[in-house]
DNA sequence: CTTAAGTTGCACACCTGTGTGCACTTTCGT
DNA sequence: ACGAAAGTGCACACAGGTGTGCAACTTAAG
């Protein structure tokens, strides 16, 4: 599996390589979560042996990555200053999902056994916004309160999670999808979720509506 | 790793052994999908030599797991008769959930790589169940309308098993949060599935709602 | 009690993946 | 054009997992 053709194709800078293996990592995690090292290298345009030259092992690879994927998730969070709950939820999924593009995204997320706690905690701020704009919902009244704060919390995520990794990257429609997903969890009818988009037409931005 | 205490255990009816490994791997491979031979072995009491005994090799031992949880699975999907949709996913998301207690299903269902076209054939008919509710919910317009029929149905199948598999199955609130989850991304508004949940007290029979 | 099925440990071959050492080649930067 | 940085192949040691062969032991069943 390790072999390729013998051929000696011509190297990029140096330091370029480097965000090539994070970029591959990205992308080869997103499918198989557990692919390996050779995969990660092959695909970035490199030698196995070559990646350990800028990663000391496995771990550091991983970390890095959760943590520059997370550092835009959380970016995008703080971004979001919208009061309405539900808003706040919208234009927070659209954002993550169109942004920081299916790549780092499904690997940040898609992460294994070892790193599901560092992943975590790299992404508590996140958390921590989608907390405090339920608890508002919920005070206020926008916002489902059959369900307890914390676990609406959760199953949002999961929700978002959900949009993120098992549906096809690919698709225009695909930010409209999760939208609606986070919100249909989030407690609203398919028709409140409609009326809240129609009159918020930045949120989707364009894509078409017409495949979905 | 696979060293244990020298003492010989006294041993049980053959054929109880092999269901036992059945139940074993159902529990392990839902904790952990890549669960080794070793380990599953061990926690049905078993050496990892003696499993080999049962089943020819890894893949036929999954296969037969996978057949065993698929079968309930569709046993379930074709006794749901309610008319109403939503009624129907409601009732159908609560057997699922309780009868096949969340042993079989998180291993049939958070399976790897090469078990999911397996598992996906294998679970064909309670896939055409939904698909025909979600069908004929759009019709009698009783479900949501803005996202088409087959991806309707995947994102319900995702949810359940998002329920399913995300959850902390021991709680005993776990079925209502389910059944809560899927009519949500069915579209209906939380109070609508308040509704219909006390209209059917059945569904979810009792089960603490206070932990929710 | 006897027999055969069921189990057990252990050894072995084989495979995949990881991380490192080393000699050698390529190419960027000055 | 030269030297250091970066990359390549290959070999090795090591760790885990799989599937099999085998001799010895335990126990259910007749």
């Amino acid at each position: 599996m390790t072999t390729t053709a013998p051929v000696r194709r011509p190297r990029k800078d140096a330091a370029a390589n480097r965000a090539g293996i994070l970029r591959a990592a990205a992308t080869m995690l997103a499918s198989d979560p557990s692919a390996s090292i050779d995969q990660i290298a092959r695909a970035a345009g490199l030698s196995r042996r070559a990646l350990y030259g800028h990663f000391d092992d496995r771990h550091a690879l991983l970390t890095e990555l959760i943590m520059g994927g997370s550092q835009r998730f959380n970016a995008i969070a703080a971004s979001i200053d919208d009061t309405d709950a539900p808003l706040a939820l919208a234009r927070l999924t659209a954002r993550l999902w169109t942004e920081a593009a299916h790549v780092q995204i499904a690997a940040a997320l898609a992460l294994t056994e070892a790193h599901v706690e560092e992943t975590a905690a790299a992404l508590a701020p996140l958390r921590r916004t989608v907390a405090a704009i339920v608890r508002g919902g919920q005070e206020a009244g926008t916002l489902r309160t059959d369900i307890t704060a914390p676990t609406l919390a959760r199953l949002i995520e999961e929700a978002a999670r959900l949009a993120v990794s098992r549906i096809d990257a690919s698709s225009p429609a695909a930010t409209d999808l999760a939208v609606r997903a986070v919100l249909s969890i989030a407690g609203l009818s398919w028709r409140e979720t409609e009326t809240l988009l129609a009159t918020h037409p930045d949120i989707v931005a364009d894509a078409a509506r017409s495949t979905r």
